[in-house]
DNA sequence: TATGAATGAGGTTTCATTCAT
DNA sequence: GATGAATGAAACCTCATTCAT
């Protein structure tokens, strides 16, 4: 087991779970498994197995934001173009992260792909913070408002980009080099990305539409 | 019904099933309820959901190719921007289709996102074309090789774009303007996308890493 | 088992033990085991626990009010006395009826000490049709209208005591002498709840408040 | 919570939800609660649950007899006809109660309708000294010994009248005038019972069988 | 060729009870 | 004297699959 209590070994076991599994996937008898717990303590500790699930939303958004912040190392004098590096950088690190980090994005996107009914909450709590950093980075960068459609349409074009390797890790093995560790991999692309995005961003700003 | 065959009435039913609800959640019975067959249906024409799922597969990928393929008006002379623009275009009006054609993509993300033992040959047989077709137009935009890095990452930069909004209904009708028909949406997110992909390759090509 | 259909036979097996235990206490396993049927029987004939019950209501008030119904013999020409014994034999002959029929007012006993959500339907559409046949007689016998405070008064005295020994065996068997039959019982039970509502019907006709 | 010691407040507690949902509907869990006991305490102080439910029986018992007597303001002059009234009018008044008072038919009522192993003790117990005492002012009524066939029949008319409308409160919210508070419905009932009660009474004195 | 009935494995949840503290 | 955590049995329900016809 762990020295966790079992309600807190409970939710690390459901978080791994969902973020492989996917919410209708997972079993509670393979979590209690995995807790080294009986079969009723989710139910005991949680209710039920959707109580459980927006459980590990929250531990997992807390343990994200903590652990690879948006805005390490910037202050009032950072300039946009590495702002959005770092921001780009950490939401890269998130995806590739293989440990407890990794599983947030991972329950995102299978709670994207299937939503279950908590997904509306989720883009509201979760989604809106993320996109609210990111649109202001971008609407610097052009020189305009965060409510502009190109700064919309350049969010978009930065977030699907961010989002797409947390989808599976046959997709990861697949398409990336292996033999490069996931944080070098993560690196890598990430400075793609931003390089890939400023430009995107500088060619709207220098002829607009 | 239909004047289909059972077996063919099953296919187009499951096929709309999968790419609504995935693999797990999709259950037999509404399959067959859907397609106006008997409960052993599946299991008779099919052998197993499983075999109907990989057959859904073979639909579909025909289904959205013939429908909207990737070199509609391609010749030798059309220049690569132009081919980029019209891949993207295809793939966008794809993914934005309600009907039977958007069903391919959509049944793409949930299986990216919660894979079945079907992942693998997917990847091979239905990703691996397209990718070959999207590389070598970026290879003649970056005038290099397909095998190319840079060909690769910016080829991961189109798809992921490209793919976001298959994830499902409620993202697009959150983060897209609602009183436009889905098919503008597609043209003019295509549009974007194209601009700000070819900006990125123009960047890369001009200043090598 | 028996020569009836499965569906059938969970019915009757159903009938007997919700009308033995109660909707909470019956449980699907022991129906299906006294019907010789698989476990998911249940679900897959009538969907789930409840619609079974739903449908033993229907089945029993069909079976109860063809085997004993409460006009027999009744013509334009029978005194509303003797329409009234009719009345009370035959709901006392239902009480004590050790059979399929005897199963529903038990049933009925039951659901009135611990409703489940059908008493509502349960009351409009199985005590409402026979209170208003039993008050149209006491109406007569009071030489006025079903809707008089008297009617009703009088319509609960009689109703109480025929009810009263479906509650279960052990009182039945406690209070009856135990030398005669069930049906001898009813008998005089009915003869004398006849008798005394009649003398109770005819004081307050007689002797108006 | 209260002054009440855990184990009296589970009593009354307990009493309340056994009156309210029968012996087996009725959760530990919610009795506890209602206590603001700990989920183990039923079984410290009392065992099991169903050693609680005997203890309920006993409390409610006691509680009924003290509060509501069926001999208030009788003596060695009070004439037959009277103390049936009394005794009828005490037994409506605790039907109707609405609060301890009236928990105690109403687990009568349930415990009758589906019976738990107490069932003969509480028939023992409970029943039957009331039993007595009433057969005893109907042998006088009829000038005759209590162990005349007579007097038991005319017993279970009073009592299966006197306890109907322990049913439940959709049966008397149905069937009686709403506008009256209970205690003046259950005086009027009682009125009723008795004076119908009594009417068949005199009939079977005056013209035996 | 096709079906309706039937099944068994497995899922979530409830709940009285136990146990270490 | 009392508690909070934990548990096992058993309940209902779902669903892919099988089978006799």
């Amino acid at each position: 087991m762990s020295d966790l209590s079992t309600q807190d070994r409970l939710l690390e076991a459901a978080y791994g779970v969902f973020a492989e599994k996917g919410f209708r996937n997972a079993t509670v008898a393979e979590i209690c498994e995995r807790a080294g717990a009986n079969i009723a303590a989710v139910n005991y500790h949680y209710g039920d197995k959707e109580s459980l699930y927006n459980a590990c939303w929250r531990h997992g958004f807390a343990l994200a934001m903590t652990a690879i912040p948006f805005d390490e190392g910037v202050d009032a004098s950072t300039r946009p173009e590495e702002r959005l590096g770092i921001f780009i950088h950490a939401f890269m690190r998130r995806v590739f992260d293989e440990g407890a980090v990794g599983n947030f994005p991972r329950m995102m996107v299978k709670e994207m792909a299937e939503p279950t009914g908590a997904l509306d909450a989720i883009l509201e709590e979760v989604v809106e913070p993320q996109k609210a950093i990111m649109h202001a980075i971008v609407a610097d960068l052009l020189t305009t408002t965060p409510d502009d459609m190109r700064v919309r349409a350049c969010g978009f074009s930065i977030i699907s980009q961010c989002v797409f390797f947390a989808f599976n890790r046959a997709l990861r093995e697949r398409y990336i080099l292996a033999h490069d560790t996931p944080a070098i991999v993560a690196e890598r692309l990430a400075d793609h990305v931003t390089r890939f995005c400023l430009a995107g961003i500088a060619d709207l700003k220098e002829n607009p539409a």
